[in-house]
DNA sequence: ATGATAATCTGAACGCGTTCAAGTGCCGAG
DNA sequence: CTCGGCACTTGAACGCGTTCAGATTATCAT
């Protein structure tokens, strides 16, 4: 019977452990949000001591970084399988962003705690560090939604298409997150119209009477991107 | 001489403190930055209690404020001068955006605790309500730099512009603090092209060609700065 | 079984921003 | 002169995120 026991267990204790953990914290963050939350009180509904919390996590912080890394890897086989669906640009587009919102629709107090840092020196900013590999996630997706799409940038920006597009979306989403009108419809006003405009926009960018913008436009991108 | 020392008391001994507190306060801000200063650091140099900065300011965020609100107020008559002087809506908007890269260099430190958030609802976010009567002021300088400046935009989008500009400028703000090559030249680069990008970008906006778009970004931006 | 070693867990304690009951000193009415 | 009230000041104490020395439990070679 050990050896039962021994199966029950084999996806460890302390994974158990850490998950009790992670959905204590997650269940109270959706409740109350972030902030309000504190760590004693997800340590007493996960039934462990505090120390035992950051024997998982980090931080507190790191309890949200962990639902983000989770959400990521949940959410990029659906997003991969829309774009193969998608043709148009508008469409994988839309693939992108509405599996996120869908996804993220009841978190949306918890996804304010990744939204609210433009400090690319804090952890939980879009901007930082410890995000950027979820971001190069993101924007590798951004470049595949406009790949052989129909849309055609001067060589000196489409480069950067990929990582222009993720600004758009976190624009997006960051409006969603702090959008207080009923089942955030403003948002999705936004997001069809923002999406038009868009599509609009990178048909027009072609034209050549926007010469003169283009040269502009690469040397800037260039320096925004540069290397920081 | 009761007198004499009444005269030189008359703004208040309490006045002296208050301005012993929130020098010292700004002195520990530049040298380490907002997060590392604390309040307990902060009495001490400036020979108080804890409880007597309190007693002056609500809170560490409060102090950051104060030095906002005197630094708005000190920048206010120097940039409606400049903006007499220029004529031309490129020349006007150096004019507001140089005034407060001047003022603000010897703080980049400081005004990062300004840029941190995104989070309208934090008192420090310049999209909050705290900050809400600076903003406005903000706003309507670029108002009066847009007023009369040969810029012709639809009557859809034209009651935006100096919103828009004041995004623009915030953006330009953000970089800069977070711009770590040397004297911020990066920034200065964006700044010189994006000014011109947006100079020639607004000539452009009149062109008949582009009218589906102004139709569709009226709507956006009525949405956008609707209620919220 | 039996230690030894590592993994897991505990709760007191730290430094932080903030609060507050209790002082201290000043000033004007009596 | 003096006393009541008010502006100002104090520092201990609170709740927070976080740390850490030590206790407990699991693992496993012998």
């Amino acid at each position: 019977m050990s050896e039962t026991d021994a199966v029950k267990k084999s996806p460890k204790k302390s994974e158990e452990t850490r998950a009790r953990i992670l959905e204590a914290a997650l269940s109270i963050f959706r409740e109350r949000g972030f902030e309000r939350a504190t760590m004693r009180e997800i340590a007493t509904e996960a039934e462990v001591a505090v120390g035992a919390a950051y024997y998982y996590f980090d931080s507190k912080d790191a309890i949200v970084m962990a639902f983000y890394e989770r959400a990521q890897a949940a959410m990029q086989p659906e997003i991969a399988a829309r774009l193969d669906r998608a043709k148009t640009l508008e469409a994988r587009l839309r693939a992108i962003v509405s599996t996120k919102f869908e996804y993220f629709a009841p978190n949306r107090k918890l996804l304010a705690a990744l939204t609210a840092h433009t400090d690319p020196e804090h952890p939980l900013s879009p901007f930082s560090r410890e995000c950027a590999s979820i971001r190069a996630e993101d924007v590798a997706q951004f470049d595949r939604a406009a790949a052989d799409s129909g849309v055609s940038l001067p060589p000196t920006i489409a480069p950067y298409l990929g990582r222009l597009l993720w600004m758009y979306q976190m624009g997006l989403i960051l409006f969603w997150v702090y959008d207080r009108s009923e089942e955030q419809a403003r948002t999705m006003f936004l997001y069809e119209k923002t999406l038009k405009m868009l599509t609009v926009g990178l048909k027009l960018a072609g034209f050549p009477l926007l010469r003169p913008l283009h040269k502009l436009a690469g040397e800037l991108l260039a320096v925004v991107y540069g290397d920081a």
